[in-house]
DNA sequence: GTCTATATCTCGATAGAC
DNA sequence: GTCTATCGAGATATAGAC
């Protein structure tokens, strides 16, 4: 849908029909709003402009459905961030990149966040596959590996490269999913302006760039 | 329940009914575990040891029940952050009494985190409406006016206190959270040991403290 | 205040025509 | 592949006795 848009541009997407695109982005927002017991497959396939009955020809139940659409999304959003290391050299400028291609895709997607809570309050289960050693998403891993290798450089100061990891990535998905209490202290915020997404990521690097140099 | 459970001695919880406390409790886990809709109102009153239309009785519908736990929690949880400000002088001590209450605050309840997020996919209504200036709780406010405080002496650089309030909330709320994820990353996390909530208390406290100082 | 029994409704899933 | 019609499980909520 949108050009540079995270998970519309990648692979696996493409190669859909236009009757499973509906589907996928239905669902997703649907998903995303309502969480995996809220949602309602009546809601999905009006959205998508199509019938209920569709929706069980494609995927076979709504927790078919529900996997399809988390792991497509958290892949996707993961193949972002190892792209964004990729681009850059010195540390502060990958922190920089990582902050920004993350954040970035979280906005334009603003159900995926909501997606990987509700997942959460649920135990995990799909998100524990992604992330096993063999086969799953490389992502996290591949973040952990990158504040390892900038402290054994002496890039960093000595932290916790796990810990890090947590508070980058839910400094990023906190800001999306708590607007609508975030905003109520400060208005702006919920605009969504490219003023206040440079603030963000501006406030996010500068408080870790400082707190993490030697 | 818990000595120095920050819930339960609330003024406002000590003053109930044994049956109000058994259904408050019940509804807080279940909410907490299931979401506002995947929460069901007979497990609630299993849980509680009473029957389903005793709970009808209390509080007129789900909605309601709902709403009633959602803003005694939050309310407490805030005091016992601006608490543990009054407590201390020196910014750093701050920073790491605040972090200290707030996680263990969390950790002893982590429906709470949950039911934050869901309330924030359904637009925040009761989250907003316990933060309007007047009559509202003052917890957010008065941490964002903390950092504004230290800014102007000179304790920390400048800043932008509702960024860095974001940030800070985010990092523990995402920690207590995202903990089916993150303990797939490493499994020691999910003990919630006294090891484990000192490590993560000490990653932000030095994360933050030196993203902050002067 | 507390319970049993039940009304009412919503939603996921399927059958079967086209 | 796509639709209409419907089944049946399971949930909220209430009526009414005690």
């Amino acid at each position: 849908m949108v050009p540079g848009d995270m998970l519309t541009d990648h692979p696996s997407y493409t190669c859909l029909s236009d009757t499973e695109k509906a589907i996928f982005n239905a669902a997703l927002t649907e998903f995303g709003r309502a969480g995996r017991c809220g949602a309602r497959m009546q809601t999905i396939a009006d959205r998508a402009g199509i019938n209920k009955a569709m929706l069980h020809y494609y995927f076979r139940s709504k927790e078919g459905l529900y996997e399809a659409v988390l792991m497509r999304v958290v892949s996707s959003f993961m193949d972002s961030v190892t792209a964004a290391l990729d681009r850059h050299d010195t540390f502060p400028d990958q922190l920089r990149a990582v902050l920004d291609a993350y954040l970035r895709a979280h906005l334009s997607r603003p159900e995926v966040a909501g997606l990987w809570l509700n997942e959460n309050l649920n135990g995990a289960p799909v998100a524990r596959k992604l992330l096993r050693p063999k086969g799953g998403v490389e992502g996290p891993r591949r973040m952990i590996a990158w504040i390892e290798g900038a402290v054994r450089d002496g890039h960093i100061r000595p932290v916790d490269p796990v810990h890090f990891v947590i508070t980058f990535l839910g400094s990023v998905v906190i800001y999306v999913i708590g607007m609508p209490t975030f905003s109520s202290l400060r208005p702006e915020l919920a605009s969504g302006s490219e003023e206040q997404i440079r603030a963000r990521i501006d406030h996010l690097h500068s408080l870790f760039y400082h707190g993490l140099k030697s």
